[in-house]
DNA sequence: TGTAATAGTTGACACTGGAAACTATAGCCC
DNA sequence: GGGCTATAGTTTCCAGTGTCAACTATTACA
């Protein structure tokens, strides 16, 4: 039993390694490194979404969020308004350019698993789907339940710290 | 179809941002960071690995792998000893303490992970378990296909030079 | 023996993200 | 309205990290 989760650990581990920033996203996708790219992903899917709300979903303080979006502004991808409601806050949203980029960088790699797995059958796929589901909807709420409120920091805690 | 990859990508990528370097890995235990875990983990798995293995398993040119090295070699965690057949090479392996950290970082993200799964029931683990271990597979056999050689930067392709 | 190849190290560098100080706006209370 | 506080974002300084290129040391081979 015990020995199931261990296992399941490090696949996750092992699957994350080659999905992460070391691996095939070393540089995701011409200029953009895959922190910039979860950035203008989360920016693509939230209609005027904030430099602080940028920093809380992707884990990074308010200073770190606003070069991340510095970036992807030289390089054309976002933009930055002030908030015509509140003249402190910035709303981030894509440009045309960032649009196009997403869709191919997410066209690209869905190429890529097609590629991995096109010998599996209908079943499997279906299969996958649904395990993957369940994966990323549990570390959600297990990263809810472990995050604490927000400061500058994002006060998140670390595993260590979880039970001692 | 079609549909079914890109969701496919987009929750492994979802899945790999959660356990990567920015989530709950961002200080993955105390004094390593995920990429020495992810050296030291190597480390223990094998007997006598140069610092030139090591690199070409993580991504990392052969100067990055050397100072990872350091890192973990002065943190206690690792030793270095010149090759007995060949005065070149560089056999790292595990100290006592090393190996004692790794299974403490098991252990803390396997319990992890029993509370993200603590619900599912035993058939529903080993569907997860079984859907792991596909993924992994399928995407170390395309991430061979991809790599060519290896010089000193590790001569991975990106992504996007795949097919154009 | 001398030249080329190979493993690893080192130093200079660029990039990245955090902490803290700072600016500017908003909210509130008198 | 004036003044205090809170909040969003920016900027400056800094530490950490990994690459490139030059270097050392050892081995292989002609």
């Amino acid at each position: 039993m015990d020995k199931d989760f261990i296992n399941i650990y490090n696949l996750i581990q092992e699957l994350s390694w080659l999905f992460g920033a070391h691996s095939i996203n070393g540089e995701c996708c011409g200029d953009l490194s895959l922190v910039e790219y979860m950035a203008l992903k989360k920016i693509k899917d939230s209609e005027n979404i904030t430099i602080q709300e940028i920093g809380n979903a992707l884990n990074f303080t308010k200073s770190g969020a606003s070069k991340i979006i510095d970036r992807l502004g030289n390089k054309g991808y976002v933009t930055r308004e002030i908030s015509s409601v509140d003249g402190r806050v910035c709303c981030v949203n894509t440009t045309a350019k960032g649009e196009e980029m997403a869709s191919e960088i997410v066209h690209r790699y869905s190429a890529y698993v097609y590629e991995m797995l096109k010998e599996q059958d209908a079943a499997t796929i279906e299969n996958i789907k649904a395990v993957l589901e369940i994966l990323v909807n549990s570390a959600h709420r297990q990263e809810n339940t472990l995050n604490g409120k927000y400061s500058q920091g994002g006060g998140r805690m670390s595993i260590f710290e979880m039970n001692n």
